[in-house]
DNA sequence: GTCTATATTCTGATAGAC
DNA sequence: GTCTATCAGAATATAGAC
């Protein structure tokens, strides 16, 4: 799994064999199969592995109980920065990259989590409409997009966040003072 | 490009290949190497009349001197009605998918024409500010992305387009009465 | 411009020995 | 669990006849 990550990572996600793999951890690639049915059944555990990843590290960072706002904005880094830092896996979680590809009912339930988890910090803001989180998730969504497609490795979008979730909070009815004072 | 077309929208742009290109069109494989000089060339002749295409349908649709709250929302569903038409397409003008794709500099070119374009719609309604603009294609991307990994066929962002509108114009600060009445 | 023939390389996957 | 050997097929691309 790491190795394949790493391959994804560097060579893109479409060029994950499984000849690279076994070769980078010296095995041969028949061999795999004793660990994974097929090619695909390592991107459904990489799947997986991304939307368990991303929860665990949410429930390790957010802290509950702080103004609606500022937690709102921690949110939104955290899901920034876990994004962006990784082009292969976002798409794989989130794009339809692979034409093969489809999660397995298990990866699909690890994603369906990771959705429930962050519709539960949505709704300590008091955020509980269902077309505000879909509001959320596209808001989010478009940056990391942005920032991953025309300014990787910058800052361009994500020094936005800030003006992003004000504006979202205001549209909502989030209450509290705004995070930022000026454009 | 109309065979390359039908198979990267039913098959996926990756499952794109010469040989099923030439098939359909009755020909075989190297022929069109007479008209490309390699795959990756249909790809960019592709990308370019992507941005192509996109810029020609604005012209041809979009009216000046109309309120500027409602123009936005033309240009808004515009893009999102075309982009949301055909993944393929979206994938192959706004991400990274084919691994080896770079744009040439034509394309790149027909790329930053289309964008102008969009910013002197922007530019007729008021907003010029860089951070104003990566905002609006931000929001737009992730509204798109958020309807075909989520709801492909569906509306259900598209229909949030005109709150989507609204709140933008109130944060940068376009004038006129809200398009929408309520949530 | 289109064809046949072919080079070269890679792919995921299987059979079966150890 | 790992190996060798191999399958069956696909891919892009080139050479050269017509």
């Amino acid at each position: 799994m790491e190795t394949a990550w790493e391959i994804a990572r560097s060579d893109g996600l479409a060029a994950l064999t499984l000849r690279a793999v076994a070769e980078r951890i010296g095995m041969r690639s028949p061999s795999l199969y004793s660990h994974f049915d097929s090619k695909n059944a390592i991107y459904d555990a990489m799947f997986a592995e991304g939307w368990a990843d991303l929860r665990s590290l949410t429930d390790r960072t957010l802290r509950r109980a702080s103004v609606p706002r500022r937690m709102l904005l921690q949110l939104a880094e955290l899901f920034f920065d876990f994004a962006t830092d990784d082009l292969a896996r976002y798409q794989l979680m989130n794009q339809r990259t692979i034409p093969d590809f489809q999660p397995s009912e298990q990866g699909y339930a690890e994603s369906l989590a990771a959705y429930d988890g962050m519709r539960s910090w949505l709704r300590d803001a008091g955020v509980t409409h269902a077309t505000d989180l879909d509001l959320w998730t596209a808001l989010l969504g478009g940056f990391v997009d942005q920032q991953l497609a025309n300014d990787p490795g910058g800052d361009r979008w994500r020094r936005q966040l800030v003006r992003l979730v004000d504006m979202y909070c205001t549209e909502v009815g989030v209450p509290g003072p705004q995070l930022r004072r000026t454009r």
